[in-house]
DNA sequence: GAGGTTATCGATCAAGAGTCGAAAACACAG
DNA sequence: CTGTGTTTTCGACTCTTGATCGATAACCTC
């Protein structure tokens, strides 16, 4: 797939990285590949590569990361930053744009043999500045997953809100009351109920309600606008 | 790709570009300069400049701000975005990595001839896809605004709460009620007496209380933090 | 002083969010 | 079929934040 040698160099210093981040067992996992060459061997980086001469930085983010997982599964993508350290990639100065990707929390993708997830809370040695691009992007979706609808991208098409609260608890890092959770998103907007109710486990409970998200794509939501204009 | 004269190719295709926002008479304004050269001969540019072959991103976008205004007025400076469109300048592939700039309402920095300030509700005929990015910068500026402690950049050093209030109203975009701006900026503890009042202007009226921003760098107020974890 | 002007403060109202417990709806065991 | 345990759902309550408005304070000029 990926030509080992001889590769030419890329007229322009440019490459795009995506962190793409998955809600797995409860932990915020990522995809990353293991480097099998200098520099950096056996470290893991995140998927991505240079920008091509007439690209677009979208679109080469996508072409990089179809060479590592069914771009298909992406239910988000969005750009976070741009490092341009001289010294991030030892042997070559090259800029990079980072991006944000989420994949639905039932989805299970199939994988190269190079490529695995791992759970954030604990990365094995990252190559160059990759490490930071993924807590830049765990940063990213917490922040964003509380004042937009963006659980659309974490959370699979039909959930009950038990099984939401897990997938926010795991983002968010912390507690999630279920109630509060329900209250908001459906004052919000943000999910709806399909009707239908989940059977319940063994041992029995309630049925639990079925919803799914109203929109899938992001919207922030306004009501924390503080300093807003007048009511009136 | 042929450059038109005889400047040195830079080794990269790439530019950084900052938006540098002021309020100036109850208006936002971005600093611009008139390209006198093809491509886009006589449209406004914001300032920048091709990213030196072993150079910093921040250390890039400072020395090109150099060139325009004097850096040391600048009391905020953030990374926006990139950009990469292929077309987004004729001629050449490069590709942009935006930034926000801030100076405080009272400063008056020397320009050169070919720079001037512009309302940004009122912009003149743009260069490549440059107002593209003062919209932008215009928007994180009136967002931030409301969650963190950005006014800092925006205001002198001192100011009355009814001086305040004009630059929040000029840079939000709306009306903003000085008793309310000037409660929740104190209860975040934002901004702090300093003791001294300002003395009434003709015509009278009671004197002002004199205030100043508690800190200089940006801090998120976490009180709308929504999905916040447990209060125990 | 009297009237006009501006700033400040307090009371009140409304809305969003967190907490808690009771009720609803199921499975299973006896 | 009934009782127990489990999970979900709903409502009442409290707290915090922010918006609104009127009253008061402190100054000017005449």
């Amino acid at each position: 797939m990926v030509p080992l040698v001889s590769t030419p160099v890329p007229q322009c210093g440019h490459e795009v990285l995506a962190a793409v981040l998955q809600v797995r067992d409860d932990a915020v996992h990522v995809l990353a590949w293991q480097r099998a060459m200098a520099p950096a061997a056996g470290a893991w980086a995140l998927p991505g590569g240079d920008l091509g001469p007439d690209e677009h930085l979208n679109a080469s983010i996508r072409r990089q990361l179809a060479q590592k997982v069914d771009v298909r599964e992406l239910s988000h993508l969005e750009q976070l930053d741009s490092r341009g350290r001289p010294e991030r990639v030892p042997g070559r100065r090259v800029v990079a744009t980072s991006y944000l990707g989420l994949i639905p929390a039932d989805a299970d993708p199939r994988l190269p043999d190079d490529t695995t997830w791992h759970r954030i809370t604990d990365l094995p040695t990252m190559a160059f500045d990759h490490g930071l691009i993924v807590r830049a992007a765990a940063g990213r979706l917490s922040r964003k997953l509380t004042y937009t609808n963006l659980g659309f991208a974490l959370a699979p098409p039909q959930f009950t809100m038990s099984e939401l609260a897990r997938i926010y608890r795991a983002a968010l890092g912390h507690d999630v009351d279920v109630t509060n959770l329900q209250r908001i998103l459906l004052r919000r907007a943000q999910i709806t109920p399909t009707g239908a109710t989940a059977r319940p486990g063994p041992g029995g409970g309630r049925p639990a309600a079925i919803y799914r998200f109203t929109a899938y794509e992001l919207a922030v939501t306004d009501p924390f606008a503080v300093l807003s204009p007048p009511r009136t």
